[in-house]
DNA sequence: AACATTAATACCACTTAAATACCACGTCAA
DNA sequence: TTGACGTGGTATTTAAGTGGTATTAATGTT
């Protein structure tokens, strides 16, 4: 900043309104990567009187960025440049808040709810008794009515003694049951679409597709659950950022 | 200890808040080494006594380090330093060092360095003015001398005049010539393989691989690096951590 | 003249940093 | 076994900084 209020200041001809250039001038400065993502904005104030300007002209200036959806505003706390690429998704988070994030509308359809034998490999991995049963979860994830992803879980019978009680979030629902998910570990590999994930999916066969693998650890650090998710990568790219730590 | 604790010290200019600074410079001791695995930090009283200030800002910031997975808090007993190996790699790391620490043989084959002409979407993205060039970097990453994945990178002339002067590592040489790439977007998604890659990497044509496409800035919060990696996933499994933040 | 727009002033409401004071869990020695 | 002490956990408060809004005056348009 410094030397760069200068750059905003605004012409003398009043031709266009105050608010108006100053707007202008903003935007050319945000595309131009003044401030990186999620960084607050001078304040209002701090624009006002570094501009000579009334704060409420500044203000109009700011609505017209959020207007165009350049930036965020958080009442007591500042105006925030909005990511370009949308949230990195660096924290743990439910398909459906994942999408409302993105701006679609977010639905699941069930195709399978059901209590059955564990695979040996699952037995081992969840730790269950020979006696043991499981949950298993299918569905399909859509996206303003088109499906992105098929998901499919599988947890100890113990924590979801009826799988028909379950909502439209299975985060949710652990949680009302006091087993709440609160770390996990991804493994995201390529995979070609199989003739039922195609089917599912709406995709060809033999098309590249994400595969997620999740597993879900409880706060005393249990393994309660394994998830596989088939992603249709058009609809749900995979976002991280990284730091170097110097 | 004792005479470390000046190094802890606050600054005056209170540009950033006093927990921040102090996370930040107790996340470079702790990558220092000041303690061992397992061990327990001073407590939060102790630090906050020490630096003059509120025990609950000394908590913040440990908090920042919980948060970065540095270190784990026990209650009634302590904060101690988490043993390297379960550190989650949310670190901004090279394909070597990754592989390293999978425990393969890493190595690498050049296929281009030359200079080029930037495509239009790349004068763009990275800032060029009309003139400038772009360094073109493409290799094939081996592990165990068995082809894993091919990489495609493309930064502005001006920060590598050189290429024939990169070693194996591109981000060693980047740090030799003082801009370190610091912090990196990573855009993870699914392809089938076209014939060139497909050739290049010794898979079938149409055989998934996953895409990563990797934006690196400096420091000073400037794009210098587009990478296109194609990995056959049979080698490099993308592992992310999450955590819900409640 | 009537009206909408622009810009300024003054005051309200929310968020955050930081401090204080007190609560709850562990450890360990009596 | 127990209780004192050291550890982390948390509710509350204060001050400063942020956006939110009602009101008013000047200007330009119809």
């Amino acid at each position: 900043m410094d030397d760069r209020w200068q750059l905003l200041k605004p012409d003398e001809t009043r031709s266009t309104p105050l608010y108006l250039q100053l707007a202008q001038k903003l935007a050319t400065a945000i595309n131009a990567g003044w401030w990186r993502a999620d960084e607050a904005l001078p304040s209002e104030r701090t624009v006002s009187d570094e501009l000579c300007i009334s704060r409420v002209t500044a203000r109009k200036a700011f609505d017209v960025l959020i207007d165009q959806g350049l930036v965020r505003r958080r009442h007591g706390s500042g105006t925030f440049i909005t990511p370009r690429t949308e949230q990195p998704m660096s924290r743990l988070t439910g398909f459906t808040e994942l999408l409302r994030q993105r701006g679609f509308e977010p639905s699941s359809v069930w195709l399978e709810r059901l209590i059955d034998q564990p695979t040996h490999e699952e037995q081992i991995q969840l730790g269950l008794s020979p006696a043991a049963k499981v949950t298993r979860l299918k569905r399909q994830r859509l996206a303003d009515g088109v499906v992105m992803a098929i998901e499919q879980s599988t947890l100890p019978n113990s924590y979801l003694p009826d799988p028909q009680a379950i909502g439209s979030s299975l985060y949710a629902h652990l949680d009302q049951l006091g087993y709440s998910v609160v770390r996990a570990l991804q493994h995201i590999r390529a995979v070609n679409a199989n003739e039922e994930i195609a089917a599912l999916s709406g995709v060809r066969v033999g098309e590249a597709l994400l595969l997620i693998t999740r597993l879900g650890y409880t706060a005393d650090n249990v393994l309660i659950e394994l998830t596989d998710t088939w992603c249709r990568n058009d609809y749900y790219d995979f976002v991280a950022e990284l730091k170097r730590w110097t």
